[in-house]
DNA sequence: CTCATATTCCACAGATCTATGGATAACAGA
DNA sequence: TCTGTTATCCATAGATCTGTGGAATATGAG
């Protein structure tokens, strides 16, 4: 019947929805995006991290604040940014997946990186829960170390990209090592694998990161405690359940 | 090692990303989006839906090609316009979600529309399924004839909000009904609940529209038969599987 | 109260996006 | 071949977005 406000309502809809694309229209705030389904960070840290002056990541920030998808939590002088929400993460996890389905070129890209989906057949995520189990592998974190503190796989050791050479050490070299880190676009993890392989250790990397193991429903342990210093040393969270 | 040319690659590879991006930050992109997760439609066709102009139309759904989000098919002078696969349905889906989730302006429109999540409880996927079994239940499809077409829930009646008061009396005023249309941000099931209510009769709207019926792995059903047909008189699909 | 640090705000120039009318191209039918 | 229909292409003017340096704010330490 009143055709006429029902249109306008709509238009508001959709100009609403616009906002959140918005924040994925720019690479580096879907950068930014991705780096904060990791762990949260501070206005200076996502500028480095993503090579932006401070005045420019700060103006994306706000744009992603006005489209609901990041939080701040004040800290002192500084302000931490966070992803808004589990949904949030989803949401970034759907344009990778939607990404690597639909663009020839993401594929294509990541192959001349070197993270080719051919080079190396991945561990799944029920795979590695059922060797989990048996004992006989290493799951290993390359991730910087905050992003381990802020969420990790229970049982997962953290040993980031960076020092993987200097520790390669406290591997054992009779267990095969499964490497995790971001996500399927993130090449820690297979450049950890390749320099594990080269030094004669069975490796493979994970099928993705550890936002997906959380939207599978599957638990996830924080805090910077070793594994081996016993359960009961990291907190463990069970978060939603498996869909 | 080649940390240079990895940091352009991966470059590229948000810009691949903000492609994607790009299709979303338009209102009228999204719109566009929403139909063809329907059913493909002419660009004449989603001009006048959207209430666009041709050129302006045409030009929209460029953008949307580019992004690879969009594939066409000509006939004759006619190109048709429709969803590159499903992952793409699924993208549009989780953006709604998002949406609700996030923005309480989406939920506020909604309300003032008079879709308010509160106005009627929402029958549940797995609740109609069993209804449907006990046979104590008439699920309508309330869309538009030519998206019935390309795909409904299998037995489902199709009566479009358009004609629904002229053919009031197909429908047995001693069965509830079931009302469904395009999704969660649909106006065109709530507005048909409401006159078949103010008629008397029994009637709800299904918790959300056909893509998330397709998108959990429910069978589909295509053609324009009616199911009073019988069985065997609409090509009947079963597309992937339960998450 | 003052200084140093971490962010946000602001103004501006250059780049990109949008809508639009008209020209152009593809196609079916006579 | 000529004509009407449908869609894309093009040039353009107005709007919006980006990056930037520097000013303004907020907070904690002296």
């Amino acid at each position: 019947m009143e055709y006429e406000t029902s249109a306008d309502g709509r238009a508001d809809l959709y100009e609403q929805l616009a906002r959140i694309g918005k924040v994925v229209v720019h690479p580096k705030r879907i950068e930014l995006l991705e780096l904060l389904c990791q762990a949260e960070r501070s206005v200076e840290a996502l500028a480095a991290a993503t090579g932006l002056k401070l005045s420019t990541a700060s103006a994306h920030l706000q744009v992603m604040r006005q489209g609901r998808l990041v939080e701040t939590r004040r800290e002192g002088a500084r302000v931490y940014y966070r992803a808004a929400g589990e949904e949030v993460c989803r949401f970034v996890t759907a344009l990778g997946d939607l990404g690597r389905a639909r663009l020839a070129e993401v594929d294509q890209i990541m192959r001349a990186i070197g993270a080719g989906s051919d080079s190396a057949e991945r561990v799944t995520r029920a795979e590695l829960l059922e060797r989990a189990r048996s004992g006989a592998v290493v799951v290993l974190d390359v991730r910087p170390a905050e992003e381990y503190a802020a969420g990790h796989i229970p049982g997962a050791l953290s040993l980031p990209l960076e020092h993987l050479e200097a520790r390669l050490g406290e591997l054992d070299p009779g267990l095969e090592v499964v490497a995790y880190c971001r996500g399927p676009l993130c090449l820690l993890a297979p450049e950890a694998v390749a320099t594990l392989r080269s030094r004669g250790l069975q490796a493979r990397c994970l099928e993705d990161g550890l936002p997906e193991w959380r939207q599978a429903g599957l638990p996830v342990a924080a805090g910077t405690g070793t594994p081996s210093g016993g359960p009961g040393n990291a907190r463990e969270t069970r978060q939603g359940r498996p869909r």
